[in-house]
DNA sequence: TATTAGCACTCTTTTTTATCGAGTGCTAAC
DNA sequence: GTTAGCACTCGATAAAAAAGAGTGCTAATA
């Protein structure tokens, strides 16, 4: 048995119909609402071998059916259209224009929840190979060093090291010459054993520095490697079928917790520029096997890149989704080049 | 009318019973669990009485009592005992040392939600007047300066400047010469009008790089104000009288806007060391109506103080959370002075 | 006078039973 | 191939009944 035409205008009916409300849609609703003209037992007959093939499903006898993971799939495939057109809502978010990358993602990830009525996540994933490019250590006070990296996509880390005993100028201008000789242009890959245990000894009494230095290095690439922003957790009450308490309690759990979250974006991260669907268990994470995920990703320029996410019941509004989805990439891309024209361009790390 | 001897110990036993059970409270269970050897037709004489009072509620005719907000404050004020000895698997709890504040308070939250079973918040004040302790600019590469701004309770901010015109080694030195003078051991109250002019008048044709300093500095005072941390928001499920849908989901919103509570904590916060409950309407967040807030403060050091709180059911067990608190409140104080023996001290803000 | 046993009464909760209605599947007719 | 018709299923809603917990009051008791 083949899907043809006919089966196919009475599927994509079904899923648009439970889409709108949620109900599992009959024979009957059908019959009067497409202009197939057919009767209601002609449609009991299609929708029958629908059932048969998979695509729709009928939670007990004598309801309606309701779309299938895979009835989901072939809508977002096949059935739906993009709606480049209807976003006229999100067109223009007006984010102050902070130069903190966090706080915009905070924000965004809100008017995201806030005009979608779904959870949003959104991500921030620096590149790994991030080469060094200035190691400065500079004396505070008396007994007080800071330590400065910069690496690449000015991403800027820095630490307080107190110190027991006083340093002199000459012996931080030898540290710093040893640092930035050892260290400039390496990304952390690129950072042996040997580099370390030869930066050690020319450092002479004052290893403690050059680890302290390492240190800041190490945690860098290890913290800034994947941040989540949440939003939005409880739109899912809006959706009954999401709500029920056990339910609702395990996703805002996995929302409010974002491990598994990051452990599911970092391993679907693969930098191609596609709008993704994850229907029901498609996303591997269990809270999730009732929810869709439709995910992005973004570039900010400089390798900043990312996901932006949104999680919702399996009858979402998949076509407003991806076109709003669409229009955040587009959006974002311009985001942090606007102000390089300015002179002088600032970024921070906080 | 008052209360007698007999009255707050049958009180007294009303409310533990149903800090335990969460079921409404009846005469023959109190007649049955204290030593008073009465009947149940006596307790309930009494039980009218206190009910008069204003310390206990009937639900419904035919139902057991309930506390009052007034009869939790009774026993909150009166009837409460420190339960210092008991606190066993909160005594060490484990935090890795990291150096980074937040990552220490967001961990710490965690621990409290999944020891006490109730929602927790953490938040960090760093005190206003904040002196400026070292300001430099450097060179990063030909087209780039980093600035970095130390302030008191090492506190640093730093800043990527992108130049369209390269500077020279002079200028630079005379430029952190200029900051450093003008700014070194001023709080950012300290910084008026006069001396911005000032400073920008002698930067001459870098006036821009000094304004990247400023805001640097302004940033920092406005941003790490007042940060909050919470967790275990899916706690609440496990309260029936707080997890009905729609009270479940304003609360957790509330927790996950923080908005909120960020107001309420700096209201509130009077850096005395006593630990607050709040019952009900005494905490003036409307969603709070049906929990109990009970907050203390800490202090780092280097004046960093903050406040802890855990929200929960009015009929949380407010011995063992006072005495988690108050075993925090010890424990926090300790954190960042361990490892200053090791010779070398690290800070960080990331 | 304080306490208690006894009992009718109230009100929630749980269980049971009945009823309704949407929707199906099947058969037979068109 | 399509459709009308009809018996049947099963959830949902409603109504009724039973169970239970707890009270308030009265009258007896120590």
């Amino acid at each position: 048995m083949e899907l043809d035409e006919r089966k196919i205008k009475i599927l994509d009916t079904i899923i648009r119909t439970y889409l709108e409300t949620g109900e599992p849609v009959g024979s009957r609703t059908i019959s009067k609402y497409t202009d197939l003209n057919l009767s209601s037992a002609t449609i009991r007959n299609e929708m029958s071998d629908l059932e048969e093939l998979g695509y729709i499903i009928q939670p007990h006898t004598s309801a309606g059916r309701i779309p299938s993971d895979k009835g989901y799939r072939f809508y977002v495939d096949h059935l739906m259209q993009a709606k480049d057109k209807e976003i006229s809502d999100m067109k223009d978010f007006v984010i102050e224009h902070t130069e903190r990358i966090d706080s915009v993602l905070k924000q965004l990830a809100q008017i995201l929840s806030y005009t979608t009525n779904y959870a949003t996540l959104i991500t921030s994933q620096v590149n790994r190979d991030n080469a060094i490019k200035f190691v400065q250590i500079s004396k505070v006070d008396e007994d007080q060093l800071l330590a400065v990296v910069v690496m690449g996509k000015n991403v800027v880390k820095n630490k307080v090291i107190n110190l027991v005993e006083p340093i002199d100028n000459e012996t931080l201008m030898k540290l710093n010459f040893i640092l930035n000789n050892g260290l400039n242009g390496k990304s952390p890959a690129d950072i042996s054993l040997g580099v370390i245990s030869g930066l050690k000894e020319q450092a002479g009494e004052h290893v403690d520095i050059v680890s302290v230095v390492l240190d800041a290095i190490a945690e860098t690439i290890s913290q800034e490697d994947l941040e989540v922003y949440t939003s939005g957790a409880t739109n899912i009450f809006k959706y009954p079928e999401l709500s029920s308490s056990e339910n609702a309690s395990n996703l805002i759990y996995a929302l409010e917790e974002k491990k598994e979250l990051a452990e599911f974006v970092s391993e679907n991260f693969d930098g191609d520029d596609e709008i993704k669907v994850y229907i029901g268990d498609e996303s591997d994470i269990k809270t999730m096997k009732d929810c869709s995920v439709v995910t992005a990703t973004y570039d900010l320029g400089d390798g900043m890149k990312g996901t932006v996410g949104i999680i919702g019941p399996k009858r979402m509004d998949y076509e407003k989704v991806m076109s709003n989805l669409k229009e955040i990439k587009k959006q974002m891309s311009g985001l942090f080049n606007s102000n390089k024209t300015k002179g002088i361009e600032v970024k921070s790390d906080g």
